[in-house]
Order: structure tokens, then sequence, then C-alpha cells
DNA sequence: ATCCCTGCAAAGGGTTTGCAGACGC
DNA sequence: GCGTCTGCAAACCCTTTGCAGGGAT
């Protein structure tokens, strides 16, 4: 996505993050519009505090529970997900015009990457039929190890087995 | 299962742990193993509170922090296994014996759903390789309406309907 | 002008930590 | 007896809350 279509996503968000208020009669307060362009302007996922971070380095003058009380409106209004990677601490990330994925962490680096696979779709259709739930989201996440962690743990397994034929 | 079968259930974890610990040069302590104890003679899930307050309430001498620890221990084990359903608060499940299976959580009524699909399987094996990951576990959590929440909110949805004709 | 939303700081709640004493090995 | 594990309480960290002032409608 190139500086110009970047620009142009995110009058489409605030657009609808507008319309989203007013049909709720909440109030368009600049902090809101301040905290959906800086999570519009960031990529993959951060945290609510670096958000509130980055803001309050660009001189905005946000507070903590503004950033909080915003990501909520945000996540009801399907423009931000909300994501736990176990550990109690969560995680967001911006939503619209980015097709559903899930998500495979790394346990040593904490990597995250995002996958896709339609079978999903299938058993949460399959399931919300069969025990008589009405689903509206899921969460998906895998966890293992990442191709240069494996690599790690490998020279650090290895350099044991020296340190053991050494004594 | 019946309680003679319980009580078997209980002995054959209880060798696994005794091993584990073994093997990781930890101590056989009593309270590990009380604690043990009590989470295979409990169903469903439950959080590191009400285990620690049930423990209390049976005069067992176990600190929190004991609790908190050891359900790290078991978890290692593949004894017990953590679960994160939104909130900032970890729920825990007994899972030596239990086949593996997945979640689906009520967002009105907060119940909680098990069930099992062997797609999760397949994707887990294809992503693995496809994304170059050694996957070792995996969390899927479905969120929705439950039959009985579906009904209630019929009702009220109805009832403002009424309210609103008599204005 | 109303009253919802904000900033601030303090409280909240689950989890972790530091330390002295206890106990498994 | 040595060194790890425990109990206790305080610390920790993310998140929420209460309140007084400010800005959107």
């Amino acid at each position: 996505m190139n500086s110009t279509q970047r620009k142009e996503h995110i009058e489409e968000v605030k657009n609808i993050f507008s319309a989203y208020l007013e049909n709720k009669d909440l109030r368009k307060t600049t902090e809101r519009f301040t905290i959906l362009d800086e999570i519009y302007n960031r990529d993959d996922h951060f945290e609510a505090e670096s958000l509130y971070n980055e803001i309050r380095r660009k001189s905005y003058n946000v507070s903590r529970a503004t950033v909080y009380n915003t990501l909520e409106l945000l996540v009801s209004c399907d423009l931000v997900k909300k994501h736990q990677f176990g550990k109690n601490l969560a995680q967001y990330e911006k939503s619209y015009g980015y097709k559903q994925h899930d998500h495979i962490i790394c346990v040593d680096c904490k990597k995250v990457v995002e996958f896709c696979d339609p079978r999903i779709q299938q058993i949460k259709s399959m399931m919300g039929e069969l025990l008589n739930f009405k689903i509206t989201h899921h969460s998906l996440n895998m966890y293992g190890v990442c191709g240069m962690c494996q690599k790690k743990r490998e020279i650090e397994a290895s350099k044991k087995e020296i340190e053991t034929q050494n004594q």
C-alpha cells in the first residue's frame, strides 16, 4: 500500500467511525479520531501502552483512559481486533479492509505470523449449528517454534553436548 | 467416571507428575501433590483463585504463590491446560486422559462448551509445514450467543418493542 | 446550556516476587 | 546439612474508575 492509498484508506475508515458514532449518539471528539488515525498509520500488532506512547510522542495530549475507551469503541464497530496471545496483555490490530486471518506465535521470540485457512469458517458454521450457538467471532492461535528459533535451539543443544563431553 | 475409576486415574496422574519431577530434579513436596489431587478431583474449568480457596477450605495450608508455581509445572508437563477466554484471567482444566478439544464461549452467560473437530489438526500440521514452525499447541475459541441467551435476547427485544409502541 | 467525554491519578484485580524459614533429598 | 520450595505480604502490571473541568451538540 503506497502513501496515497493509505490516506484514502484512512479517510474511508474515519467515515465509518463517524457514522458509527452518529448512529450511537456518541460524540465525535478530536481524541477519538487522533487515536483511529494513529492506529491505521501503524502496521502489525500493538499494545495499548505503545499506542499511548506514540501518540504522546507526537505531542497530542491524550490520556491512557481515553486510549482504552476508544479502543473498546473501535473493537465494537469492527475497525480494530483485540487479541490475547497468552500473557495478561491485550494486543490490537486494525481490521478494516484486511481479510480474516489467524495467528501463529513463536514461543521463543514472540514473533507473530498471520495465516488464513478456509476450513476454520467451515468449522465455525458447523459447530454453531450443531451446538445451537450464534457465533459472532473466534480466535485461533497456534504456538510453536519458528524456523530461526529452531536453529538457535539446535545450536544451544550442541553447545551443551560439547560441555558435557569436556567434563 | 465412577469413584473407583477416578481414584485409579488420580494415582496414574500422580505417577506421571512424580516421574516428571524426578526427571527434572525437582522436589516432590506435599503441596505439589495436594494441588494435583485437588485439580483431578474437580471437573470443568477453574481459576487459580477458586482452586486456592477450595484447598484452603479443606484446611490444607497452601499459599497462593505455590498454587501458581505448581500450576505452571503442571502445564509444562501437560497434565493441565491453561486458557484465556478473553478477560485478563487465566482458566485451567485437567488434561490427562481427556481428548483434545476446543471451546465455544457464550458472550452473555459465559458458559463454556467443548467441541472437537479433526480439521483443526489438519490446519495445524499444514500451517506448521508451510510456515516452518514446530507447532506445539494451539488455542481455538469461538464466541457467540448460546441457545438460551438467544431466547433471552429475543424476549428483551420484544419488550422494548412494546415499550416503544406505548409511548 | 447541557451533559458526555476527557485527563489525571488512584484504585482494582490477577499474578509475580523477595525474603526468611521449612523440609525434601 | 545443603539448597530448593514454601508462606506471607508487598510489589507489579495492565486496566478500570471517580471526579472535576472542558468541549461537542
